[in-house]
RNA sequence: GCUACUGUGGCUCAGUCGGUAGAGCAGCUGAUUCGUAAUCAGCAGGUCGCCGGUUCAAGUCCGGCCAGUAGCUCCA
């Protein structure tokens, strides 16, 4: 038969030929390095026959592919292990994740971490034993009976959900088999280096309903020093950690006596979330946008008009007794602001020329999320919001999507995270009891987004189950420092609330319409977005956000009237300096100074208070000189007003 | 909310087999006036997260709660 490569290339193999006899035949060196092979486009394993010609390319671990199927061998060698350390153990899913694998099971009790160097132990024996791959197909009925057999329940409840018509196939290698699409790595003994990497709990089929499993997470590399570097490299995002650094900095903190998810500001924590929204505010205005300022809580009242009273509710922090809802008053605190702003456009009479209405507002807000869900400043309970609405005609929506995205990117920019973001189009799911009940409006409003997303040519991901209650989103994701992903901004449309709020307008024909609404977050959440700046910069703050920015170290006494008046001249003209006049050795003033991660230090001596200059030390190595005051002011100001970052 | 782990001066950590606590840094006081990442000395500081139980005796063992961490579920 033919085998086509992927340069256009064609070899010729006998019938009954493998992948991996192609791979030998194009090179000795491809055959050592393969992992599987990919036939038409389909991942394959190696010691598979070719089934006729095909268009091939041999995978090695080079390619992300060939990882994988590493990575997934690796997985089934720790459930192969586990089964043998743990033997009434019961096995579910092993997939292949991001940077490495997990395996989930179902122990009949707990492990510890101790077990996990067992577990390795026993994984090692599986590699150095170097049991041969091999794969086989069954018919349902006795794949079913194959892993009843084995005991494996949850085995069994996947095969009999897969569609008609799928091919069941299994691995084994020496005692263990498992149900497994594959492909896999042909034998064992092909893992060089792995490790396990932690104990969590996680749902059967990802559904809080079920019961927890116990999921042991792990990775693997084609090398040790690879795996090596993997592992320090985690250490050090741990240093950059915005719940640890954050702490440390004397950004925020917690105190168990005001609770979860309610994190204390602290005076640099306030002060860069000022800076940001005293930005964020002044641009919003220059962009046409008006200011409000909403009221914290309201009636139950309004939000059963918004529709949150029954599908957010749980979440919502509820003053009253619900029960006597009717009856007594019953208030909530806001979880959004959208019903208040929707008020101010209710207020008088408005016309097309009115259009399009943009409210925005630096808006407190409260959700009450499970305790297990809080995180630092990225998941909290209180949180403080860009937070604004649209309401505009049907016509405008294209155009107004657009600024709001517009907007957020000019924000995104400034802070320098513009490359650390990607972009999700959040559609409904199949759960229809979580969203709105209306084919049609999430139809057209869908295809809406979808038209001005792909007209803006914004490269973005589509995502079902991830929508609002009202209508289709698109997020902005970030990732933390563990690469764990988060919405930062969103922008969504809204098909149900100028109905459901009695909202309208007059047309140029004198007649009443009804306006549509885009939710949206300009530069989102500012404690989530004050975190990934921390993570971002390590705590080191891009000079217009830093909340010192320049810190002044007197050497001696002598220098201590001029220092002080250089700190007032440069307060005057709206530099955020600091002395630091203790009775330390310059060295001393420097090192704190330099943990403290302030842009500038000025050190002024006897020969700088003689001359009228200062000499600069820049937080960043090597960045040092001496300058005139007027210098220096003018050229931290420039750096100010500029938004540069470092 | 679920699973697992963690909780000792402001911070980082030690504390053996249950016998009522130690270090460094920070703080305070004094000396020192010093030129680009830690001056020296002295002092003070802890109901061992909280509540309860077992025990002659609990930081240590057990239970409950609170808070933190990883992940799941949920989400800005």
């Amino acid at each position: 038969m033919k085998v086509t490569l992927k340069d256009g290339s064609i070899i010729e193999l006998n019938d009954g030929a493998t992948y991996a006899d192609a791979a030998r035949q194009i090179s000795e060196g491809l055959y050592r390095n393969a992992v599987c092979a990919k036939a038409n486009g389909k991942l394959v394993d190696l010691f598979s026959v070719i089934d006729g010609d095909c268009e091939l390319e041999i995978v090695t671990l080079k390619d992300k592919e060939g990882l994988d199927v590493y990575r997934h061998t690796c997985s089934h060698v720790l459930a192969q292990a586990v089964k043998a350390v743990f033997p009434t153990v019961s096995l579910a899913i092993g997939p292949v994740i991001e940077n490495g694998f997990y395996y989930d099971f179902d122990f009949k009790t707990p492990i510890t971490m101790d077990d996990l160097s067992k577990i390795e132990d026993e994984m090692k024996k599986i590699i150095k034993a170097d049991f041969k791959v091999e794969r086989f197909e069954l018919p349902r009925k006795e794949a079913v009976k194959l892993m009843k057999n084995y005991g494996e329940n949850y085995k069994v409840e996947l095969i009999n959900d897969l569609p008609e018509g799928s091919v069941i196939s299994f691995y084994k290698q020496g005692d263990f088999t498992d149900l497994c699409r594959g492909p896999h790595l042909p034998s064992t003994g092909k893992i060089k280096a792995f490790k396990l990497t932690s104990i969590t709990g996680a749902y059967w089929r990802g559904d809080e309903k079920n019961k927890m499993l116990t999921r042991i997470y792990g990775t693997a590399f084609e090398k040790k020093a690879e795996l090596d570097e993997y592992l320090a490299a985690l250490e050090e995002a741990k240093k950059r950690d915005h719940n640890k650094l954050g702490r440390e900095l004397g950004i925020f903190m917690t105190v168990d006596t005001i609770g979860q998810g309610l994190p204390i500001l602290m005076p640099k924590g306030a002060k860069i979330m000022q800076i940001l929204s005293r930005f964020v505010e002044d641009e919003e205005e220059r962009r046409g946008w008006m200011i409000t300022k909403t009221p914290y809580m309201a009636k139950s009242d309004l939000y059963k008009i918004s529709g949150h009273w029954y599908h957010y509710r749980d979440k919502m922090f509820v003053l009253g007794d619900p029960e006597k809802d009717g009856e007594e008053e019953v208030l909530a605190l806001r979880p959004m602001t959208c019903p208040f702003q929707y008020q101010i456009f209710k207020n008088g009479l408005k016309s097309y020329k009115d259009l399009p209405c943009r409210y925005s507002e630096t808006a407190t807000e409260f959700r009450n999320e499970n305790s297990g869900e809080m995180h630092g400043l990225i998941r909290v309970r209180q949180f403080t919001l860009s937070d604004g609405h649209i309401v505009c005609a049907p016509e405008q929506i294209e155009d107004e999507f657009k600024k709001c995205l517009d907007l957020s990117n000019y924000f995104l920019e400034c802070l320098g995270m513009k490359d650390d973001v990607t972009f999700r189009f959040s559609k409904r799911g199949k759960n229809k009891e979580k969203y709105i009940d209306n084919d049609e409006a999430w139809e057209r409003t869908q295809k809406k987004m979808k038209e001005i997303l792909d007209d803006i040519g914004l490269k973005y991901v589509e995502a079902d189950d991830e929508a609002a209650f009202y209508g289709p989103k698109l997020d902005v994701q970030a990732k933390n420092v563990f690469g764990k992903e988060d919405t930062i901004i969103t922008i969504q449309l809204d098909f149900a609330a100028g109905e459901n709020f009695g909202m309208y307008y007059i047309d140029q024909n004198g007649e009443k319409k009804v306006p549509f609404i885009i939710h949206r977050s300009s530069i989102g959440c500012y404690e989530r977005t004050l975190a990934l700046l921390i993570e971002k910069y390590a705590g080191a703050f891009p000079l217009w956000i830093a909340p010192v920015q320049v810190k002044v170290l007197n050497v001696t006494d002598r220098s201590l009237e001029y220092s002080e008046k250089l700190v007032e001249k440069m307060k005057a003209a709206g530099i955020r300096a600091e002395l630091d006049d203790r009775n330390e050795k310059i060295g001393k003033k420097i090192r704190d100074a330099q943990l403290e991660k302030v842009p500038y230090m000025l050190i002024l001596g006897d020969k700088e208070v003689e001359e009228g200059t200062v000499s600069v030390r820049a937080r960043k190595e090597g960045d040092v000189g001496s300058f005139t005051q007027d210098e220096f002011i003018a050229r931290v100001l420039f750096e100010d007003r500029t938004h540069k970052l470092d």
